[in-house]
DNA sequence: GAAAAAATGTGAGTGACACATACAATGTTG
DNA sequence: CAACATTGTATGTGTCACTCACATTTTTTC
């Protein structure tokens, strides 16, 4: 009977390639990122982390004595958000700088007792999170999109 | 000699770091998504404008007399991120309310003479934005990352 | 070896935009 | 009419991007 229910009353959207800005690869690219974020976020309310700053704590157990400004290249930030996320993990306790042995301009960071708990506790969750996001592709399909989208930050 | 555990479908990777986060979809998303906008704020750095206010512009422009919460599921945001860019989009000059006479609840947006003039400067820097981000990719890769990407959001 | 340049961390400030919450006015529906 | 949903608005908080400035330390250059 209903063909398309389409879910607003007043029935405003016209087919969504009708505008332009669907014409744009950077539209998209923003639009999936914020679902990703949106779903994420969903998923970590109840540890109360972002996608950064899981992204730091990953590194940093993978990388022990690793630099701010080594974070900052992997993860494309600048050094002053590398710092406030930082600051912000350290904190809560899950983050210890330390001095670097090599180069005194350096700060070493390393996790905490309850960095790695927090860690673990947040691989769950990302693996749910990553099953929610790959379970619209099939292998070779998330290959492909992962190989596309290395060609656009590297 | 079954050393890959269902990772990789093939060796399509040429990187070997695919293990830890860089085998996670919605990473490369992340950072994707990051360099786009990164490039989109330096080739606007003129105008002063982000990309959701283009959006919006954009949007307004398209359809004349939308109303705040239409642009919301169109943007997918909340409409308190939408007063916020109408607010500033007003404030500049590029935006005005009025009052709709079917819902009076409604304010139909539509743009200045200054806004289609600002929009219309956009467009151009988009077009230089959008050659940049598709100059990496074939028409053909291009549809597919678009369709990959379609089925994140939708 | 001294001066210049670069790298690293830090701090302060601004801006964008996500979230949540609450409220008033208006529509819709039982 | 009463109950509910929608729309816009206001307020506050949190994250994190940018910038500029500064001190320290390392590296490069002369």
């Amino acid at each position: 009977m209903n063909t398309m229910d389409d879910m607003e009353p007043l029935g405003l959207f016209p087919d969504p390639r009708l505008s332009g800005i669907d014409g744009l690869v950077g539209f998209h690219i923003r639009l999936a990122s914020a679902a990703v974020y949106q779903h994420f976020t969903e998923t970590f309310s109840d540890l109360g982390l972002t996608q950064k700053q899981v992204a730091v704590l990953w590194l940093i157990e993978d990388q022990p004595g690793i630099a701010q400004a080594d974070i900052g290249r992997r993860l494309k930030m600048d050094r002053a958000s590398v710092m406030a996320i930082v600051n912000r993990m350290q904190d809560r306790g899950f983050v210890q700088r330390g001095a670097s042995s090599q180069d005194r301009r350096r700060q070493t960071l390393s996790l905490t007792e309850s960095g790695h708990a927090s860690l673990e506790l947040a691989r769950g969750c990302i693996a749910e999170h990553e099953k929610w996001l790959k379970d619209r592709f099939t292998p070779a399909e998330t290959a492909m999109l992962v190989e596309l989208l290395r060609r656009v930050y590297v």
